[in-house]
RNA sequence: GUGGGUUUAGCUCAGUUGGUUAGAGCGCCGCUCUGUGGAAGCGGAGGCCGUGGGUUCAAGUCCCAUAAUCCACCCCA
């Protein structure tokens, strides 16, 4: 039988270490990014909203306009029973926001209404490059607001999430695409001035001419640029309306305030009809053709457009695989995951039960796993390490008949005995302790816990010279200052004093320890 | 939708002017090894050579088609 495959220019998150992992295929990383960001925009007081991965396609076509590629031929029709159902697979995040918005009477809540999310998007596109039919954003909207200040804020809060993911190298190209009444007029004057020489412009932009003649002016064909260069356009950034020119003066007034870098793009055309005004691309300059990271702006027309009232906004998005390219590019580490606590680790079959029940336990505390078969010591070691855990445990038949586990450090290699009822305590205890230094947890808890103390009856380690002497010191210490009653006490300090250390790591020195019957 | 590259083991790749049973490294599993740090040695499993046609006595190798994948264009995150 063939291998079925995934849809084309899909693919899947894989967990570390996976053979054919890359940059943006790396769910742990994945997830990182949608969290980092996250965090921040709530710290900035977004609220998370989240909507269907489906909609009317009526919402798209309005929103994003009839005209745009994104409708005209990239748009995932949904069926059902072989019907369809009038729905496509969202393209983008915004348009579903604000008929959210609108649908659930989220006007009444405080405004200007700071909002998130993040989830994939589809596009019917030939994949590429940072370029997929199902990817990733992390989308921030503010809605009801007009005020120049909340586009400056989008902007730097962009920047802030890019800077705090360590992405460097962004560069934020700042633009404004007017009012409609602006653009429609550059427009016309755009297509005045090409008209006469349509015959020099290339297919595509010929194309363009009636479609959108903005997109002439970056055209990449040098048929166009030695054209343009010749009939020198002006920008529609010299030819906008006084409100909107006040605005975007505004919105530039406070980054240079606040610091925030940008350069000024006169070309800045954004792909969707919805967009008013202030517009901006964040790019990143070593991310191949696809160097657009994200990108944002001002969409006050957009409620009207879905039939709502008018609701001024603003928002952005980013693609979550190009930052996970970028930072991929720049060598940015995602933090590793939670560090594994404890290995158990059975070393016959009779206690694999146990294993399993003492990492069951353990997890309260922090990540455990057990052996599902007998493992020698050597190999449980191994495995441990390869899992990048702190601690292994091991349970055998000396530990099963006396009722400890062996719990070995693999951070400093030393190794103590410890009652099995003690061990949910000893884990929690070494998050009060820096060093997580197992030998100094159950000094803590036998200095502490005269219970557990009690309950200790055979104690077998592998320790360092420094350590024996550092233990036996401190257990007597405290012991005579508390006059405690132990069984055995007398002969506590005994063993300590006679003891020989371990001639090396691996060996094993065995004694009695506040042991009575022994 | 258009153009170009690639496709041999789980992964990275060899494979001679077409010629017997298609190889290596890594990874995986087992043993050496009955209780202590990722070792080593030995062994094992794993392949419709992307798929379908064609040329030939003979195809992993040559031709055609097709698919997948990667890159670029359009456009976008």
């Amino acid at each position: 039988m063939a291998l079925v495959n995934r849809p084309q220019g899909t693919f899947d998150q894989l967990p570390e270490g996976s053979p054919k992992i890359e940059a943006h295929t790396r769910a742990r990383a994945q997830r990182y990014v949608t969290d980092v960001a996250g965090a921040m925009l709530e710290r900035a007081g977004a609220q998370l909203i989240v909507t269907p991965l489906f909609e009317e396609a009526e919402v798209v076509r309005r929103g994003v306009g009839g005209s745009t590629d994104i409708v005209r031929k990239e748009m995932f029709s949904v069926f059902y029973q072989g019907e369809h159902g009038g729905y496509v697979l969202r393209p983008e995040g915004t348009a579903p926001i604000v008929r959210a918005y609108l649908q659930n009477g989220l006007k009444q809540l405080p405004s200007p209404l700071r909002l998130w999310t993040h989830g994939p998007m589809f596009r019917a596109e030939r994949q590429q490059q940072g370029r997929y039919r199902q990817f990733h954003q992390v989308d921030y909207e503010v809605l009801g607001s007009e005020d120049p200040v909340v586009d400056a804020e989008a902007i730097a809060l962009m920047v802030d999430v890019y800077a705090r993911l360590g992405v460097r190298g962004t560069r934020v190209k700042l633009g404004s695409v007017g009012d409609p009444e602006d653009r429609e007029a550059y427009n016309a004057y755009l297509r005045d001035l090409f008209e006469p020489h349509v015959a020099r412009l290339s297919d595509d932009s010929k194309d363009r001419l009636t479609r959108n003649p903005m997109r002439i002016l970056d055209s990449k064909s040098e048929g166009d640029q030695a054209l343009i260069a010749e009939l020198r356009p002006e920008a529609l950034l010299d030819r906008l309306g006084v409100e909107a020119r006040a605005h975007f003066d505004a919105v530039r007034g406070f980054l240079d305030a606040w610091g925030v870098p940008y350069d000024v793009d006169p070309g800045i055309v954004r792909g969707l009809d919805y967009y008013r005004r202030t517009a901006w691309e964040v790019h990143h300059e070593h991310i191949g053709a696809k160097s657009a990271l994200g990108g944002g702006g001002r969409y006050d027309g957009l409620a009207e457009m879905l039939g709502g009232p008018r609701t001024p906004a603003v928002g952005w998005a980013f693609g979550v695989e190009r930052v996970l390219l970028a930072m991929h590019q720049e060598g940015v580490e995602v933090p590793d995951g939670e560090r594994p606590l404890l290995y158990v680790a059975a070393l016959d079959e009779q206690f694999v039960a146990l294993a399993a029940r003492l990492a069951f336990t353990a997890r309260a505390n922090g990540v455990a796993e057990y052996a599902i078969t007998p493992r020698k010591p050597g190999k449980a070691i191994g495995e441990a390490l390869k899992k990048g855990a702190r601690y292994v445990a091991f349970i055998g038949s000396d530990e099963a008949a006396r009722g400890y586990v062996s719990i070995k450090d693999l951070d400093t290699g030393t190794q103590m005995p410890v009652p099995v009822e003690a061990l949910d305590d000893i884990l929690a205890r070494r998050l009060s302790l820096r060093s997580g230094n197992i030998a100094d947890i159950v000094l803590e808890l036998l200095l502490t816990d005269t219970t557990v103390l009690n309950g200790a009856r055979l104690a077998q380690t592998v320790v360092s010279d420094a350590e024996v002497t550092r233990f036996a010191r401190a257990f007597t210490n405290k012991a005579f200052l508390q006059g405690l009653t132990l069984p055995g006490a007398a002969r506590a300090p005994e063993p300590f004093a006679g003891l020989t250390p371990g001639r090396s790591k691996s060996a094993v020195t065995l004694w009695n320890f506040l042991d009575p019957t022994l």
